[in-house]
DNA sequence: TTGGAAATGATAATCATTTCCATTTTTGTG
DNA sequence: CACAAAAATGGAAATGATTATCATTTCCAA
């Protein structure tokens, strides 16, 4: 645990949501730290190795990054403006869980997004 | 649906499991067909609108592609050996629904898949 | 203070995927 | 069959995220 891992730690605190690793490089550079990319993805591996931040993965592929710890929550987006509303997973978390105990599998995770288009569009 | 459409679907009859467009483009030029890696991208592309054959990522964001069944189904996947088991998802379809109701979208998709270790990993 | 280990960051390399575009193949029609 | 328009093709270059390299800087215990 180095100073980069708690800045990175620091900033996916404040955005709250997820971030990917050029964006959170972005947004430290706005805010006038001269931290460099590869000391950002350095420090996020770190952290996914520690356990400190989840990795998971955009619908492109990309990854995207958050703390561990935040309430556990889904997407759902809007494919026209690309709008997101959070939204809560119990049934989710709880299928999950079933369908990995039935088939024997541990150390489980899921993803699970939901893309629409919206009222307004 | 074209010849490379066919051709694709066909090697991915063969194979059986998932694979990238990078490795069923290099299994076709093993093969010798000359088929050029644009046109697999191309030919995966037009698969996956059609919804003749399902997306999902590698760990690292590979794409991987892989027939899909007629039926509506998801994906529980070993991170250590690939495997994946086909599961019903009843639960999500319904907090889908639900979901996308409650926040006035329309037309909506979704995905959930499930990742975890195998029992024999 | 100092020597070495760890951290840093600019740059270049890598690799999957897309874009561009010129060429070939297919298709519909007289 | 001939022929033009449309679709398909594939090589090369572009793109964009991620990783490797490596010289330089920072940290810290002795």
């Amino acid at each position: 645990m180095n100073k980069s891992d708690i800045k990175l730690i620091a900033v996916l605190e404040r955005t709250g949501g997820f971030a990917s690793a050029q964006e959170l490089h972005q947004i430290l550079r706005r805010e006038g730290d001269g931290i460099g990319l590869t000391t950002v993805y350095r420090a996020l591996q770190s952290l996914v190795d520690d356990k400190i931040v989840d990795l998971l993965r955009r619908e492109d592929g990309e990854a995207i990054y958050r703390l561990c710890g935040d309430t556990h929550h889904h997407h759902l987006v809007c494919k026209s403006c690309g709008d997101t509303v959070e939204i809560e997973g119990g049934a989710i978390e709880k299928w999950a869980k079933t369908m990995a105990e039935e088939f024997g599998f541990r150390d489980v995770g899921h993803t699970a997004e939901i893309f629409g288009i919206c009222s307004k569009c």
